[in-house]
RNA sequence: CGGGGUGUGGCGCAGAUGGGAGCGCGCGUGGUUCGGGACCACGAGGUCGCAGGUUCAAGUCCUGUCGCCCCGACCA
């Protein structure tokens, strides 16, 4: 370990300090720097590029479900935004307000979007006319502002990245299978390229989204046993529909509202990315969403021939994975400690010495396992090695939030639980607000979700006793 | 928004009781190196967060203000 700690000096360990731990991979690994505007993070290439790949996954498997982008405008009018009464009051002690164009006050202050449902609601009340208008399925990628009093990059920005999808249907059922459809979706995009896990639920009435008739979510467990929010999934109903008077005509001539979904993921998964897989030597990223998959790393670069080849393996990897060569003069120590930082699942080491055997060395960033292959087998082994990397890193990562994971029947237990174990701990309740809001306040923690998957713990509500309608992931969050 | 901490070259820091702006890393050039953060030589780089004030003199003292970090209340 200490050994390990030598590595790399520059980021505090883990269970030193989890976060400056976190701050320190940040920047370290060149993810963001702070910018001049409180709250909003510059987000570098690097950082970027993950962006970008998550998008790449999501918009077009968002399109082979039959959405289409659109793009709404960053200001919404605040007669606009008051028209869904739970909406506003959600969203007001949040919003940013432009009150001047140029030096003129204008005649009605404008928002800047902290969501776009009342710009979507407005256009499609004005789009829809009849059931052959149904449904429409429209996202956006953009950037939304909320003020937000306490600020961490990537988890709790004042501006952040994020897709916003919005659809309406003729039907309750057609919106309730587009809400649950996106959950899974968004499950998908976690699990099998984020090599997250996810618990997938129901938010309790207290922690749905404001104005929403029902709102689902994917949540994750982090190194240090907190929850993360890490998309979510929201069944409107019509409740918009009649504050914003959407109504088509349906087949009978009658005019009917229609039934709405919103749904969304931010650059807060990013934050899930570093959080789930880092540790004390920095970044572990699946080779799923890695910007670079293959660092290749010369050895005594300078000598005859080593950077030909090195050059000569890069063009052969590209075509079946990202690959970069770095062949700057750093020492290949510098850059093993640099790479491992950034988080690049699999190095190339090749010098000399390989070169006179016809072998190159692979190195894994997930377990360090050092491996010698054979020149001509980089086409068959390499993919193997990224997949068994993607595999294995969503493996531990579902074994650490298993252990992680409690169970409690009592209060005492429950408190005992909450203040000595973080995790997710599994209760049951009865349903009520007001139990919520007490084990809040006794226990410390919130309802994270009422999992799809529900298991009998008990009879009784954990907090008040009387018949529990569902078992509820709890837990302190991010 | 409350409590605590912090702000000095790009980064990390030192600058007791007021009077030379310094160190390490990094950066540039040249050379020797290269299988786990190399070494030597030379060199570039600073409105001491910002604004006032006290003083002959402020990085240092006083007032205000802003940013960042941590802990709480609210949120993706």
């Amino acid at each position: 370990m200490a050994k390990e700690k030598k590595f790399v000096e520059a980021i505090t360990a883990m269970d030193v300090d989890f976060a400056q731990w976190y701050t320190d991979i940040v920047k370290k690994a060149e993810l963001v720097d702070y910018s001049s505007v409180k709250g909003c993070m510059i987000i570098r290439p690097y950082g970027y590029a993950i962006w970008e790949n998550i998008q790449k996954y999501l918009d077009s498997r968002l399109k082979e479900l039959g959405h289409e982008n659109v793009y709404m405008p960053m200001f919404i009018p605040e007669s606009l935004l008051q028209k869904e009464k739970d909406h506003v009051e959600g969203f007001a002690p949040e919003v940013a307000w432009v009150t001047h164009g140029g030096h003129e006050e204008l005649t009605e202050r404008l928002c800047v979007r902290p969501t776009s449902e009342t710009l979507f609601c407005d256009h499609y009340a004005k789009i829809v006319q009849s059931y052959n208008d149904l449904p429409k399925l429209y996202n956006q990628w953009c950037s939304v502002v909320r003020w937000e009093k306490t600020t961490r990059p990537f988890l709790r920005t004042t501006e952040f990245l994020w897709q916003e999808g919005h659809t309406i249907h003729a039907t309750a059922e057609e919106a309730q299978e587009e809400t649950i459809r996106i959950l899974n979706l968004y499950a998908e995009l976690c699990e099998n390229v984020l090599a997250i896990p996810v618990i997938k639920g129901q938010k309790t009435e207290k922690e749905k989204f404001a104005g929403a008739h029902a709102t689902y979510t994917i949540e994750s467990l982090m190194h240090d046993g907190k929850a993360l929010q890490s998309g979510t999934s929201h069944n409107f109903g019509d409740g918009f529909a009649r504050a914003f008077g959407i109504q088509y005509s349906d087949k009978t001539g009658k005019q009917q509202y229609v039934h709405q979904t919103s749904w969304g993921v931010t650059t807060r998964l990013i934050g899930a990315l570093i959080m789930v897989h880092g540790d004390d030597s920095g970044l572990k990223l699946p080779p799923k969403i890695a910007p670079t998959q293959v660092i290749i790393v010369p050895i005594a670069q300078h000598k005859e021939g080593v950077l030909e080849k090195a050059t000569e393996l890069k063009n052969r990897i590209g075509n079946f994975a990202r690959v970069k060569l770095d062949s700057s003069d750093k020492m290949p120590g510098w850059k093993f400690n640099e790479y491992e930082m950034k988080g690049v699942p699999l190095r190339l080491e090749v010098g000399p010495k390989d070169i006179e055997n016809n072998q190159v060395v692979l190195v894994r960033r997930d377990t360090r396992e050092k491996e010698i292959v054979s020149m001509n087998e980089l086409e068959n082994r390499i993919p193997q090695i990224l997949e068994d990397i993607q595999n294995s890193m969503l493996e531990s990562a579902r074994k650490l939030r298993d252990e992680k994971t409690y169970t409690a029947v009592t209060m005492e237990e429950f408190k005992d639980i909450a203040d000595n174990k973080p995790g997710f701990i599994k209760a049951m309740w009865c349903g009520e607000t007001a139990c919520e809001e007490k084990i809040k306040e006794v226990v410390g923690v919130t309802s994270r979700c009422m999992p799809f998957e529900q298991e009998h713990l008990s009879d009784k509500c954990i907090c008040c006793g009387k018949e529990a309608k569902h078992m509820v992931y709890w837990g302190k969050a991010y």
